[in-house]
DNA sequence: TCAAAAGTGTTAAGCCTACACCCATGA
DNA sequence: TCATGGGTGTAGGCTTAACACTTTTGA
């Protein structure tokens, strides 16, 4: 029993995927993502934390569980059952040593190489899964800084639906869902105008039964 | 590595669920799902294809992955790792000696008897997936009979949704949709009127770039 | 003063919802 | 002839999509 891990990661421009280049036969040299057997008194979903904090060096990020992929030879050595779990990062939180330690890089999901075994397919189910996710539960934010303008949440939203959204429909449906609090704060670097920066606020998400919202973006 | 099923049938009423008396300690005389034993050479699908016609009989049937289930101690014996998938099958159809065999019985949903193990929790979320599922691709159809009224079919998403739909707006959609074949044939049990039979129409579906639908009943 | 990104409203079309009456038939 | 379930259309409200100009300010 295994657990891969799809990390996905946001820059401000594309959605990102850590990938490890694999150190050992068969396939040594080869684009793989980061794995790790189940050990006996771990749930998966704790394994799947374990792993990522392997590689990445942190805790408390959003995962979810993908799919269990169980075919007989996917692992030509030995026959491996293994759970893909996704997690959501902020790529400038990562603990950039280990992750080179293990040489981990980050692609772009259009531009990443062919990957071993199934992990092509696990990505794929992932990202389609995300799609699902993120129009029913606020889970975007846990790719963005604490503090992100509605920018980068809209280019955010854009990579993951693969598609451009219109800058003013896109802030009323999010204003709507009223989750988020508007900072004084402007963030000064993207332009001479500066633009206000926004935080996901927990507190009205959780009070207000939005527990499951609907977002057409 | 076990693989446990979740059947969902449709008795014109409500949506039910096939579930054994289990006939070994622990919990012996409780209720749980169908279950059994991952095999050297199959995949998990494979094993639920299986394990489903052992106890109805049924091959061809349409099934799932719900998502795996690895509490350490979610079976007192010994650890065992499941991958629940639900199944949809036509109650008629399922051979009624076999599951006398397994002493197997349909509930209804909200009168089913509480479960052993985790299999409660897999069968809430096969449930939710099953209601997302449906307003995404036509599985429903794999609950009635070849040939039904729209009548049946409304009762089925009202028994999946849990809700009441309303008769007009809800033909308006179904048409929509396109995927049915109206037959000149009619119902005669239901009303002294009679009403015309549908069919699930593969074809419609599958040529007019329908994979992805939405409908929103 | 100009370039570059930020911010902001309105309108028209389409979709969804609510709602009620006639039809066909067997008893 | 009556009781039962089957079948059908429309109008109003709401949501969604399309669309462009002004603001700010650093260079």
């Amino acid at each position: 029993m295994a657990v891969d891990c799809i990390i996905f990661g946001f820059d401000d421009e594309e959605l990102k995927l850590l990938l490890i280049k694999r150190n050992l036969e068969p396939e040594k040299g080869k684009w793989s993502l980061m794995g790790g057997f189940l050990r006996e008194d771990e749930t998966a979903s704790q394994a799947a934390n374990r792993i990522l904090h392997s590689l990445t060096g942190l805790r408390d990020v959003y995962m979810d569980q993908v799919r269990t992929f169980s075919q007989p030879d996917r692992d030509p050595v030995e026959r491996t059952i293994s759970i893909a779990y996704y997690a959501l990062i902020k790529i400038e939180d990562h603990n950039k040593e280990l992750s080179r330690q293990h040489s981990a890089e980050w692609f772009s999901l259009n531009k990443a190489p062919k990957l071993i075994f199934d992990h092509g397919d696990m990505v794929t189910t992932a990202i389609n899964l995300l799609r699902y996710k993120t129009s029913v539960q606020p889970i975007g934010f846990e790719l963005l800084p604490e503090k992100f303008t509605m920018r980068q949440l809209q280019k955010l939203y854009e990579a993951i639906l693969d598609q451009e959204l219109d800058k003013r429909n896109f802030v009323k449906k999010i204003n709507q869902l009223d989750v988020l609090t508007k900072l004084e704060e402007k963030d000064m670097t993207s332009s001479k105008k500066g633009s206000y920066l926004y935080q996901f606020n927990k507190e009205k998400y959780a009070s207000e039964s939005k527990r499951d919202f609907s977002l057409n973006v």
